[in-house]
DNA sequence: ACCTGATCCTATCAAGTGATACAGTTTTAT
DNA sequence: ATAAAACTGTATCACTTGATAGGATCAGGT
């Protein structure tokens, strides 16, 4: 079963508010994350979950009152380290959005939001693997992610949408939308793990490292100006 | 647990030979690629997929020697069905590669694979939910998938990255691989079912009617080509 | 020092899992 | 027609699952 169904349970004190506590909390949110991340959310049996983090079984229900509430944990974790990465450049399309900028400052604008957004989906950081939950929350509809999947759109999708409609000329109709979507999609081949037929095992690359990471992005970049400059030339 | 052994049942009979069998091995069979795409392979209890194609719940074992062997069966029969929609296309590239193709060739070889493939991804079609079914396996990551993912590599990526590269007049390098998986990327956001953070959701489309396919091929058809055309320039 | 709440552990439960045994029924071949 | 094989159904197995009970231990505040 899919965590569906709303958070009932209510913990009887407080865990987590002693140095010990907050350590081991903190300790079995991050293997969560992976574990989640790698066996789905029926893969990953709270034994597993218990033993990947040192931890014996009722610590789960302990400190995150079920499964699902530590799944729920877990997607909150992940959408702040979204938050982090991509709340600072959603907030300036914003503002840039609201003044009167010139075609040119869009596509530079496009092209910083597509730079973060590689930087997102091929990163190691923070909660590792937090890339491949992402990537299984897309294809599981637990309606618990749908915090998860509304962050993504307010702070990826509509922004880039926005950018590339005013770009063009346009409304925000159904080709600034196609062509904002494909642009992104651009960068989801080249996921970090968990991949097995996207472009990082065709290419070889058993990890990103940062030149190669400077080569896609320069390539993205690159197709991505020629993808606006011709409909730009085709809308005027 | 994922089916990463090997398949050593054997059956006593020959099931599916008598007419009456023959259907209902077919029925349980299609009802498992859809219950496998919406719930994943553990998701998906066996007598979840017995109910809902009305069978008791021993006959998956009857049919097909055990739960693994109903899922290697329905990633056969996927296989098939992609195998049946780019096949004739990856031949095609094939022998035009063989002979000395001129850019524009190459390019619109291309162009015709990324029609091929925005049609596979977008296909509702014989086994429906086929697509999802593909980008669960995408995650999940049994050892049983891996000849879905070479097959997907053998007759979509491999052939675009050897156009790429050719129409770039480069060899097959990370630079071409990039670019052709960027561009096969750009289809990737319209799957048909199941993506919750996909295009379709952003977009308002509920499902993919001819008009719009024709849109959204239209525009992937453009940028590919802006694409192509200022790659071409820089390396000239 | 001491007490309260936080933390951790062993043992156990009820429900659900994939699989099998085995008997009954239908279909096909001769 | 009749035997053999193909098919279907009921009952049940051994096992894993998420969750809980209830007690032992630890830490922090007074």
């Amino acid at each position: 079963m899919q965590p569906n169904s709303p958070e009932t349970v209510s913990l009887r004190y407080r865990p987590g508010t002693h140095a010990k506590g907050e350590d081991t909390l903190r300790r079995i949110l991050e293997v969560a994350i992976e574990v989640f991340a790698e066996e789905g959310y029926e893969g990953a049996s709270t034994r597993t979950l218990a033993d990947r983090a040192k931890v014996n079984l009722p610590a789960i229900q302990y400190y995150f009152g079920s499964k699902e509430g530590l799944y729920r944990a877990a997607i909150d974790h992940i959408a702040k380290f979204v938050e982090s990465r991509m709340a600072a450049l959603a907030a300036q399309a914003e503002t840039l959005l609201a003044g009167d900028p010139t075609p040119d400052e869009l596509l530079r604008m496009l092209l910083a939001m597509l730079d973060g957004f590689v930087d997102l989906v091929t990163t190691d950081d923070a909660p590792p693997s937090a890339c491949l939950f992402i990537t299984r929350a897309e294809v599981e509809d637990a309606t618990a992610l749908d915090a998860l999947h509304n962050q993504m759109m307010r702070l990826v999708s509509q922004p880039c949408m926005d950018l590339v409609a005013r770009a063009l000329g346009r409304p925000l109709d159904d080709e600034a939308k196609i062509r904002a979507s494909a642009i992104l999609g651009q960068a989801l081949m080249f996921k970090k793990k968990g991949t097995k037929m996207g472009a990082c095992p065709l290419l070889g690359w058993d990890a990103i490292n940062e030149t190669r990471l400077q080569t896609l992005k320069t390539i993205l970049r690159e197709q991505t100006t020629a993808i606006i400059r011709a409909a730009m030339d085709k809308n005027s």
